[in-house]
Order: C-alpha cells, then structure tokens, then sequence
DNA sequence: CTTGACATGAGATACGTTCCTCATTTATGG
DNA sequence: CCATAAATGAGGAACGTATCTCATGTCAAG
C-alpha cells in the first residue's frame, strides 16, 4: 500500500540497492540489461523518486537568478516585491534566487550580463530581456552549461529556452480590442500608443487587436500606432495634438507602459471621462484609476502568479521532473473596478 | 552562512537535543524557563524547521477528505478532474486525497456525511455545501476532533471553519452587472435567473448586481429574480414566458447552473443573438458558447487553482504554518471569448 | 535523609535517499 | 586458463528531524 522505495526497487528487479542508485543517478559501470531491468520495476512498482528526501541527502540548494530590466518600472517593482514574497517558499524548498538587472536598451549589455553569470554554481536563469540574435545566442550558450532558463513577460521564440512564462500577446491584443469595441458606445477614432513598435510584445498586441476590431467592429477607426519612446515629454506632445486634430475619439488602447504620463495627459484636455481607456498590467496607479473611473479595464498578468510559476519551472526543469502545465499557464486577467484583487500587491492595502 | 537546525538551536540556547524537540514539539516535561531559552533561540538564528525531514521521519501522510454535492454537474466534473490532475502533487507531497458526494439538497443527510466521517485517520475536510445551523454544528465538531476545515466555492461564514476558498459572490454580482450595462447598447430588460434564491451565493450575486446596476446603469431595467429550482422544464417555461412578455429584453444574467438549458430555451425563441448573456462558471458547454457569440462572458473561478489551493491551504493547516494568502485568493475572472484558457479543462483539447 | 516526582541529557534508531569504499563476481581478451 | 577490467554487491555514513529508552540531575515533601 505504501509508496515504493529504492529497497522495494531493488527487491523487484533482482539487484542490489547501489546498483539501482547507479541506475536512477546515471552513473556509469551498469551494463544495459541490468539497467533496463532496473527501469522495468521502476515502471511496475510505480516508483517516484522522493525529491525532499533526495534533497536532504545531497544538501541539494537552488541557485537561480532573475534577469529583469533595469531602471524604474511600476511593473519589475511589483515584480521584484512578488519574488520577495516568496521568501518562505524560497528557504522552505532550499532556494536561493538573486536578481541583476540590465540594460534593457542595449542588446550587448544584456549579453554581457548573461555572460557574467556564474554558471557553475547555477541551476537556472529566468530572463526579462528584449529579443535579438545576440541574446538568443547568449541562451544557447546557458543551455550549453547545463542551465535551466526561462524567459519571463516576453518570449524568445526561437531561441533554446525551456519554457517561457507570461501571456500570449496576441491573444491579450484581441482582449483589448473585444473590450473596446464593446464598451465604446458611439463610431469614432481609437488611438494605440506604446513605448516601440520594435518590440515583440507591442507588435503581436496591434495584430491582435487589429484582427478583432476589422472583423467585428468596423465603425470604429484604429488611429496608426504612436511611439513614445519612453519620452515623457513626447507622449505629452503626442496626446495633445492627437486630442486636438481628433475631434471623434472615443478611445485609448495604450500596449505599453508609461500609462501615468498618458493618463494625465489625457486628464489635461479634459476628454478622459468620454474616452473608453484600457491599459496593460494593474499597477498601483491603474488600480486608482479604475477605482476613480479613469480608465475602463486593464488586461494584466498577475505577477504574484509570475513569479511563483518561475521558481517551481526552474526547480522542475533542475529535477528534470515534468511541469504541471495547467498550474503555470498564466491567465490573460481582465480587471475592472469590480473585480480589482484586493491585496494583489502591499500597496494596495493603505486605508 | 547555512540554514540552522536543531542542533544549532540546542548550542544556542544550552541545552540538549532532547529537550529542544520536546519544546519544538509541545511534549511535556519543560520548565517554563527552558522553554523560554527555547523560544529565544529559534528566534535569534531564524530557525523554521525543515518540513520535509520532520514528514520523512515521522512517516507523516496527510489524508484529506473532499465534501462535494452529488449529482450531475459540469462544474463539481471540473472540480473533480480538477482534483485528479494533482495526483502527481499529491503523492509527491504524501497526501490521499478522497472525495464523497452527498445530498446537497437534504441538510440532514450533510450532516450525517460529516458525522460519519473517520476523525481519528483524517487531517483535514474541504466542504461544499449549503449553508444550515446543523451544518455549522457538524464543521464545530470536526474542528473539535482536530480536524482542518475548509470551505469550498460557498462559504459558511459564522461557522468555524478554518479557511474559505472561493470568490467574493457581491464582487462577482457587481462586476457581471458592469459587463452587463457596458456591454448593452440600448436600454431594456435584464433577466436574472438562478437556481434557488435560498442560496447565499445567490443572494450575494443579486446584491452586487443591483447595486452597480441602479448606481450606474439606471437606463437598465432589473427584473426580479426567477428561480429555476433545478427543473429544466420549468427553465424552457419560463424563458419563454419573459421572451414574449419582454420585447424589450436586453440582456440575461443566469447567477447559478442550468446553463446549457437557458441557453437552448433562449435559442429557441430566437432573440439569442441580440442578448448580451453573461454566466457563471467556464464549463465547456460555455466554452463553446463564447466561441458561438451566443454569451459575452462568463464569470469565472478558476478550478485548477481552486483545487490545488485547497490543497495547499490543508497541508499549511495540518502543519500549523502560515498560508500565504495573496497565493491562495481566487479572482474573479472574466472570460470573453478572446481570452479562453486554453487548456483549462482536459475537454478543451479535442481538435 | 530518603523517597519520589519532575526536568534534563545522552544516545540510539528510523525515515528515503545519496555517495562513498571495498570486496566479490562475471565477462573478455590473450 | 589466467590476467585484467568491468559489473555488481554489501555496507556505512550522512542529511534534518522525530521518537524512543534509560540514565542522571534537582528539588521539595515527608
């Protein structure tokens, strides 16, 4: 009735118990019968290795580090807050996780960080960095040295990362749109901002909500995408020019970050309560501004979830044992004022 | 540099091995003194104690026994199969997970499904059932027994229950009534239909619902409750007396199950498509039906995450450390048909 | 001063696994 | 058939904790 043990193993297949641990470990002097042999019972017996009590024995510790980018960021905040979170879970399952941070701007800079890393003394990276051939060379070279690595928030298709963890872009895209479309209630002009169209994110977002808004809301006209390259001054002069020619706009789908700045640029022309406004990731600020009507919804991905899903991939793929798929697929959340988590990050709890 | 142990715990504070378990463990035989030098330096080193060697040394199993309604349901189906995908988790973390079913209509027969439940061999109970006074009782005397208790989906707030894992049924009311007056583009009828109005989960809906739909959608008309009382011929009946009464039906809200019933009552006479219907609950029938256009959104809390939460929020009972709330809070989600899980449910994957 | 209750210490064993050493058996080539 | 190498077995120590038993220490009541 009891779980089978390395004994048990043993017994069934005939061989003795450090012949099994040979097996089990890959450690070499077993010929190939007695191996299969060993797997035989293993199967039969339904045998699973204890983890923890593994782990006890070889004084296993996870060493993973988080790439995020550097600079301010109401989201690698909320991010870096969720991580510290976990701080039971880290020491209860023996890991220990550090964060560098990297220019996301500068592809050599972050190729340099990841060159930086101490892949000896590592079992897995999870990076947060913006997609180019240098990078993802970078991410063969990590796999190369037998490291687990995950992307985070953004994806590198093609490189030779394990897993990635965040949403589908695409599809999060075709959520705004469906909400746009559904909440705006008059034909009118939708304009979409983002920080650069050169990133991957902001691409697959317009394809998606393009796809949506032709297909079934043709009355409204989707405005060409504005950059604001991170230029607080620039979304400024952008939305006042653009509330200024567009007399019929009804509503704001901002792909990006630097919603604050947006908002109250909106708020200084005075169109912000006729405007339908949806925005991505709820930060404390976009929590307040739901709260006060500001903005319609926010398409977000909870980053408590993020960063609990990124250490339980990391240390499975270390353990080489299969990922719960279901567990780490990370929702596309529809927030509106009525549905806002009430303590999704520390900040929302002042009175 | 290392985590402490107990032997460091006992150089610390001056005194033996034995006696700091017999501290560490509530056993008797301690001068209050000791106890305090104990205390003091588990504090000082930060020791938390290595869960997974204490279970591993005292061949610790945690059995845990899941309440559940019985009868055909799409949404205990999901929970259940649900449940069934942890098995890994399950025997990895030493628990035996089983599941009874009881009357869910019949108070006295939940009781006696508690009553008959073996106190001595279980360490905790997840329960979904109704509300009654003798149900609160029975959840008083497992908890008397030792027992972990926690409520499931509906809550049994003056009960003594340990824990509640499940949505907040007002919020989710109110955030269906803001898709609702979003969602609609002309002013009518709103249809709410539920089950029994006997129900808290009910009731709470209802309440959430008027409230955001007087407060901000007063163009809305909200007619009274229907109550189906789990019989779809009086379903088929009634959806077709308010269709011809109601020319100016806008928009349905169906806050309990039958849904599948609702919706080929609704298709039947003909008004589905220039309905807005928003549901309760991602079953795959509503799955399909969100990919047809024929509701706009489903209400939802998430299965998986409810399962595995329990679970979770059991184990952190019965060891009598912390839960991690923000972990373990379920959102309200919101599901257009542009953001349906993929993989939810294992129905989602036929071609 | 003795008795006994109580508090504490010392040590052993076990849990399931890893990892090591040393001995023994088996296969292989000359 | 023997030398050698490879495969296997037997056993022990360790990881951090729990749970015993037995011995010893302390203190107060009789």
């Amino acid at each position: 009735m009891n779980r089978p043990t390395v004994r048990d193993i043993a017994r069934e297949a005939g061989v003795s118990l450090a012949t099994v641990d040979r097996v089990l470990n890959g450690r070499p002097g077993v010929r190939e019968p007695t191996i299969v042999k060993v797997h035989d019972a293993v199967r039969l017996l339904g045998y699973v290795r204890d983890t923890y009590a593994a782990n006890l024995a070889r004084k296993r510790q996870y060493r993973f580090v988080f790439v995020l980018p550097e600079g301010p960021s109401e989201f690698t905040d909320m991010l870096r807050s969720a991580l510290s979170e976990t701080r039971a879970t880290q020491i209860a399952d023996r890991m220990l996780v550090e964060t560098v941070t990297t220019s996301a701007h500068d592809p050599h800079a972050v190729v340099r960080t990841l060159k930086a890393l101490d892949t000896t003394e590592l079992c897995g990276v999870a990076v947060m960095v913006p997609e180019t051939p240098q990078v993802r060379d970078a991410v063969a070279r990590l796999k190369n040295d037998g490291l687990a690595v995950v992307t985070l928030v953004s994806d590198l298709p093609h490189s030779e990362r394990d897993y990635f963890i965040g949403i589908n872009s695409v599809a999060a895209g075709r959520t705004a749109a469906q909400l746009m479309g559904r909440f705006t209630r008059t034909s009118g002009d939708i304009l979409v901002i983002t920080n650069s169209m050169r990133s991957r994110d902001s691409l697959e977002r317009r394809l998606g909500f393009d796809a949506v808004m032709t297909q079934d809301f043709p009355s409204l006209n989707v405005l060409p995408s504005v950059e604001s390259f991170d230029d607080p001054s620039r979304i400024d002069e952008v939305i006042g020019r653009i509330v200024a020619n567009r007399p019929r706009l009804a509503g704001v789908y901002s792909m990006g970050t630097g919603n604050t700045r947006i908002l109250s640029a909106l708020r200084q022309s005075d169109t912000l309560r006729e405007l339908v406004v949806i925005v991505h990731e709820l930060t404390p600020a976009m929590r307040r501004a739901l709260l006060n009507d500001e903005i319609a919804a926010v398409i977000s991905q909870n980053v408590g979830h993020l960063a609990r899903s990124t250490l339980r991939v990391l240390r499975s793929l270390s353990d080489e044992v299969p990922i719960s798929v279901a567990q780490e697929r990370l929702r596309i959340e529809i927030v509106l004022r009525e549905n806002i988590p009430d303590l999704c990050c520390p900040q929302a709890r002042d009175p």
